[in-house]
DNA sequence: TATTGTTATACTCTATAACTATA
DNA sequence: TATAGTTATAGAGTATAACAATA
């Protein structure tokens, strides 16, 4: 029958939403005193449901809108990276990416088979390779950005103007803080060489 | 060396973020017109990555609380959900989780091991059977519980109390629309036998 | 000796298919 | 015949380990 894919859990179904309304009506119809929260408020307190369902979906429509991107949304990141930073060796790519090496491997044939990007040697190392774009690469980077913006709008699609950037804006800060905390990239050096037209 | 396991990716490092702003340093040191986004505020419009980095650190918190429950986070939401709306025949279950039917098979088990659940004959069908928690089972779901609420406060701690509420609420309402458009789960039936205490 | 990148292999988790027992 | 649940197995995706080339 098939079901969605596994997605490191807390997706699916709000059972604490039913949960909590379950007894918190048990408590109330039992006659017993007002709980700690107040009102009958209890839906927006599933934290973990509302998260796994909404970045399920983004993750879905993004993954639809780089389906033929070879590796995915993946390849995406890689081909996104190289563009605005500039030529990285495969082994720091993988590591900003949180990308085990030997993923990158075959990720990175992928990427040059379908001439996105090219490994050249690094001058300054004759065992590392460096990622750089090809025009096609950049080409297919500008048409995958604006389908995932058109992805992100359709995740969105419930709340107004207003509404929008001040969700993005708080999730913003939840994000750097999380980030902070358990930071996934380590080489945080924003040297750029900039990039062309998009 | 190990890194983070994969989550359906758009996870990991923020590449648009540099990237956007990488081009958009380029349009304007070019002297090129404003482009659309009139502002400097470019970090906000990178949804994917945010969502990615939040929804990691929440399931990372989550796994973390729920470590000790078989079937982690699913086996949590197999007990919340059965000591929420009561009695669940195991196909049921597995639909309105989300997860594959076989899956289900070998969550329960190890959940029965644990002496939290127990599967019973369903009186009105021989070949079903009814997930039903023990008390043992209940008591762990009011630990974790407040464990995962904890994990939530974690997670939140760079907003106050007013930004908590608005971004639970924004996310909730991204939320229900997204599962409106692509539900996980149809039964929807609310009937419940409350439960007691927690 | 340590590091970059590749290859081969093992492991984890999910989905498919075939089976038993009931309906 | 169709459905509830189980089992075995195949499949996708990731991580580990051993290797060649270079530092």
């Amino acid at each position: 029958m098939a079901y969605t894919t596994y997605d490191g859990d807390m997706t699916s179904t709000p059972p604490d939403v039913k949960g909590r309304i379950a007894r918190e009506v048990a408590r109330r119809g039992a006659g017993g005193v007002e709980p700690q929260v107040a009102s009958g408020a209890p839906v927006e307190s599933d934290l973990g449901w509302a998260l796994g369902v909404v970045f399920r979906r983004y993750a879905k429509a993004a993954a639809a809108a780089l389906e033929d991107v070879p590796g995915g949304p993946r390849g995406y990141q890689v081909l996104a990276t190289t563009v605005a930073e500039g030529p990285r060796r495969q082994l720091d790519l993988a590591a900003q990416l949180a990308v085990d090496r030997t993923v990158m491997t075959y990720l990175l044939d992928d990427l040059e088979k379908a001439d996105l990007v090219q490994r050249q040697a690094d001058p300054a190392d004759r065992r590392a390779r460096l990622i750089v774009p090809t025009d096609q690469g950049k080409e297919v980077l500008c048409e995958m950005e604006r389908r995932l913006s058109t992805a992100e709008d359709e995740v969105l699609g419930s709340l107004d103007q207003a509404e929008r950037s001040s969700f993005r804006l708080l999730l913003q800060r939840v994000a750097m803080k999380a980030n902070a905390i358990d930071p996934v990239h380590n080489a945080c050096d924003l040297a750029d060489d900039a990039v062309d037209d998009c």
